[in-house]
DNA sequence: GAGTGGTCTAGACCACGCA
DNA sequence: GCGTGGTCTAGACCACTCT
């Protein structure tokens, strides 16, 4: 009883073991963790125990299980990466595959605004994305993408950047983006606006602010994207 | 093995058995199920399998387990059921109360667009309700709502509304709403909006269309709200 | 101390994918 | 037919709440 003061169930320990060897890329994307036996053997746990702390990593998606084969960590595809966190359809709920187009990719110092949202310190560098995204060729959605050059050291001389960042981030920086908080506003376009988007100044645009979290809680992505909603809606599904 | 196509495991008719009993009322809200072992004595399972089908049920917050004392049935209180659902808070995050202004009660045949988004037959009979809600004593959001008079008979005739109408929908009703479909977009406000909020004809409006499913999976509520944004957002976490 | 949910085990058996 | 995940059991013990 003394001594330890926050219980802390063998699963969570489990938990935290399989965390630990996917964040450190002990075992990649696409390939097979070790059969839930031998970890349990491995581990001095039973099955049982494994399992439980399986489900909590299939339910955070870090994890695919595939019956009668094993289970691989899960790999964010470009498909996969885009339609988790994109959310403009067509009314009606049809998912829309976007292309973008790349306006500019420039390395500075960290902004007041990007140091508090992105949890920066002061002179920390960032990289910030300027792109257009298209729907059907049309233009729908002006974006500003904000990242810690602490993460992502040479994503500003990649070329081109692929249309789902996050598959990216995952293959080539081993950062897994588990969750976002998105906060949502009706707003006129500026002339700014309307340089990327065909829409008039004032027109009324959905502006979408996202911070992007990792598998270690990080913050490491800060997104505002202007979106054109005339012909497209943000889709969510709240439970 | 033939004759049986579709495998079904346990612990899936545990659940559907504990489904059916809270939606008919055997169990109400806020009282306790029987304790597992009894369960499992009585359905000839073991407490594992009643165990697992449970956890199904944590996780559509149909149940509430407390350690020590027992399982109840989730009570959608005002205040639950307001933050659940309701995504205006402040930028940062910090929900906000709702309070709500009761524009008008009708009664009326359906439309076909509200036929069709509710799954209705022509001729039935819908109750629709305009109402506006306050946030800090500022009128914010127009909204109207069109439920299906089958599923709440006698709605129309009870005055005043409660803020949060789905605690009323489970406690007068037994209709358990689990999920909601959004359909987000930027819209310039119209004269109608105008009489009712405080903006001006064109401004930026944020319009939330939701479609609400009960949890025997039928539609029961499509709702239209068009919030002004400039003051509050709106609040979602994807994962 | 009695009763409830929560964890953990060891072992059996089922469903599935593949060679 | 073997190996993997998926289900199910019976029983032990732990943590928590209330009396």
């Amino acid at each position: 009883m003394e001594g330890s003061p926050h219980y802390r169930p063998l699963y969570r320990q489990v938990y935290d073991f399989l965390v630990k060897q996917i964040s450190e890329s002990v075992w990649r994307p696409s390939e097979p963790l070790p059969s839930e036996q031998a970890l349990a053997e491995q581990l001095k746990v039973s099955q049982g125990t494994v399992r439980k702390a399986m489900d909590a990593l299939v339910a955070e998606r870090l994890i695919d299980r595939r019956q009668g084969k094993g289970t691989y960590v899960a790999e964010q595809t470009q498909e996969r990466a885009l339609f988790r966190f994109f959310r403009l359809a067509e009314p009606g709920g049809a998912r829309k595959t976007p292309t973008s187009t790349e306006e500019s990719v420039k390395r500075r110092a960290a902004r007041s605004a990007e140091i508090q949202k992105l949890g920066l310190s002061k002179g920390d560098q960032v990289v910030e994305i300027l792109r257009t995204r298209l729907v059907d060729e049309r233009a729908v959605v002006f974006e500003r993408n904000i990242l810690p050059l602490r993460n992502f050291p040479d994503i500003d001389r990649k070329r081109p950047l692929p249309n789902a960042l996050y598959a990216m981030f995952q293959q080539d920086y081993g950062v897994n983006i588990v969750s976002a908080e998105e906060e949502l506003r009706a707003d006129a376009a500026t002339a700014e606006d309307a340089r990327y988007l065909p829409v008039e100044i004032g027109a009324p645009l959905l502006q979408i602010e996202r911070v992007a979290i990792a598998l270690d809680g990080s913050r490491v992505e800060w997104r505002l994207s202007r979106c054109d909603t005339s012909q497209l809606i943000y889709a969510v599904t709240l439970s």
